[in-house]
DNA sequence: CCAGACGTTGTT
DNA sequence: GTCTGG
DNA sequence: CCAGACGTTGTT
DNA sequence: GTCTGG
């Protein structure tokens, strides 16, 4: 799955690779972005810039906005079934702007968290979902949720889900508004060859730890 | 008909 | 909102 | 995802 | 054990 993820590059240079607006009073690099905090994400109906979204999507007709908490990951075999996800599937998808993500590693009783990024460290995106929800007081609470898929060959021995991230050929695809069912081959696992791993400091555990210190690399025990 | 669920992951 | 279970 | 809380009353 | 907060 994906809990945990990093944004560490300028709004300049993201604003530049994907082409949009970037609003600067919203926007901050993280180290640790982390469920129920606004994040960049691109949206099918605003594509030409930023919209800040709180991870955890809750569904439009939900009465209780906590079923958000739940909703962090989204599995790319079911979302055109499943109530929470098959109206956002069809009609508001969305990309979620990242340079790295974190999975933790359990073997017995350790978890050993890795980073994983593009072989170059570059930006790219997740394939998301968005929705608006009318809270009691009125105001709209704007969310998005991370599509999962099987592990690649680098990710199997790490966990037993990934994120579904997208190649920049694809990711205005993936946000068109072609039919679901049009676009659903695009997600499945990304080429393991573009990729890298590394474990990192167990300071990353606590999401309230946001600084490029918890890159560091961990001390590996090799058995 | 109404009430209650609607999800993922990991672990047991 | 829509589906399932009772 | 992980970390941290998980409670009431009364007083300051 | 389960929920909330980040």
């Amino acid at each position: 799955m994906c809990g945990r993820f990093t944004l560490t590059k300028d709004k300049e240079e993201i604003a530049e690779r994907f082409e949009i607006h970037i609003d600067p009073a919203m926007f901050s690099k993280t180290y640790n972005a982390a469920p129920s905090q606004t994040l960049p994400i691109i949206t099918n109906t605003a594509p030409e810039q930023a919209s800040f979204h709180k991870w955890g999507l809750i569904p439009h007709w939900a009465k209780d906005e906590k079923i958000g908490n739940k909703l962090i990951n989204a599995r790319g075999e079911t979302i055109a079934e499943k109530p929470s996800f098959r109206d956002a599937a069809e009609k508001r998808r969305c990309l979620v702007i990242t340079d790295g993500f974190y999975e933790w590693q359990r073997s017995g009783g350790e978890k050993q968290p890795y980073r994983i990024t593009l072989a170059d460290e570059s930006l790219f995106t997740f394939a998301g979902l968005w929705e608006s929800w009318s809270a009691p007081n009125g105001r709209d609470v704007r969310t998005f949720t991370i599509i999962t898929t099987e592990p690649n060959g680098l990710m199997k021995p790490i966990h037993k889900r990934m994120p579904v991230m997208l190649t920049p050929e694809n990711e205005r695809v993936w946000i068109s508004d072609e039919p679901l069912e049009e676009v659903l081959h695009l997600l499945k696992p990304y080429d393991e060859k573009e990729m890298n791993a590394y474990p990192v400091s167990s300071r990353v555990n606590s999401p309230k730890n946001n600084d490029i210190s918890i890159l560091n690399i961990a001390q590996q025990t090799i058995f």
